[in-house]
This record gives structure tokens, sequence and C-alpha cells, in this order.
DNA sequence: GCCAACGTTGGC
DNA sequence: GCCAACGTTGGC
């Protein structure tokens, strides 16, 4: 099972809206790198969810609920359903993640503007160590 | 609010 | 096919 990072806006769409609908269709994706990883999932992958901007802070587990249809008339138009799975028992803010030599290599880190990315399996482990404490 | 990083567009 | 100009994202 692959895991992933995705990110939102929490003022445009954050955890709380994700619980409250029970799961959203992530669309909306621009990106052609982002895009590809959207492709990629697989139903039942997980994926955390990261407030950027004014938060900063991976916040919650998604699952992948449905993969994207397979090709769409409009590439714009690939998305994937996700459901909350989980919230953190504390938020893991990005100054965690960057402080965290085990975390350099993420894409989160590597690359800000790419807002799906596919996250190690060791990193998703630290993380989830973090979240934790 | 500023700016770095990155992607896209369009002129040549 | 190159590259300057421009737009967007997201951290600071």
């Amino acid at each position: 099972m692959a895991h992933w990072l995705m990110k939102s806006e929490p003022e445009s769409y954050g955890w709380d809206d994700l619980v409250r609908d029970g799961g959203t269709e992530w669309d909306g994706v621009r990106n052609n790198a982002a895009r590809l990883h959207l492709r990629a999932m697989k139903k039942g992958d997980e994926a955390f969810f990261y407030h950027s901007m004014s938060d900063k802070a991976v916040v919650g587990i998604m699952r992948i609920a449905r993969e994207a249809p397979p090709d769409p008339k409009n590439a714009d138009w690939v998305s994937v359903r996700v459901e909350p799975v989980k919230a953190h028992a504390r938020p893991v803010t990005l100054a965690e993640i960057k402080a965290e030599p085990r975390l350099a290599k993420m894409e989160l880190i590597r690359q800000s503007r790419l807002s799906v990315a596919p996250v190690r399996d060791e990193e998703w482990q630290v993380v989830l160590q973090l979240s934790a404490k």
C-alpha cells in the first residue's frame, strides 16, 4: 500500500470540512506532476491531510476510497475520492518536519509547491510517531 | 507583503 | 527549440 500527502488550505477546505462531509472528491489539481500522483493512487492507499498556508501542519489521515477513473476526456477532471480515517492526536507542523533529519527528503520539503506528493514508508512512520507524542 | 520556486505561454 | 515574461503557490 502506497502513502501520499495531499494539501489544502484550511480556509478553503480543511480537515473539519472533510469530517463533516464524510469524504470528498479530491479534484481541481492542475499541476501535472500532482496529477500523475493522483492517477497512481490505488483504492485503500492512505494519505496525510496537510493544511497549507495559515496552518502548515499535517492534521490527519485519509483513505483513498476510489481511484481516478481511467481516460478522462479532460485531464483537468482527474480526481479521487478520499475519506477521513483519523485526526492526528497532535498536528505535526512543517517546522517539526524540517527539524527531523529522517524527514529531510520528503517531497513536501524538497518541492514545497507540489500539492499531491508521495510519502515513503519510513517517512510515514516517522510522522505517525511525531503525531502521537 | 514579499519573494523564491516552479510551470506555462508566446515571441523569435 | 530557446528563453523572457508572466502567473501561481506557499513559506517566511
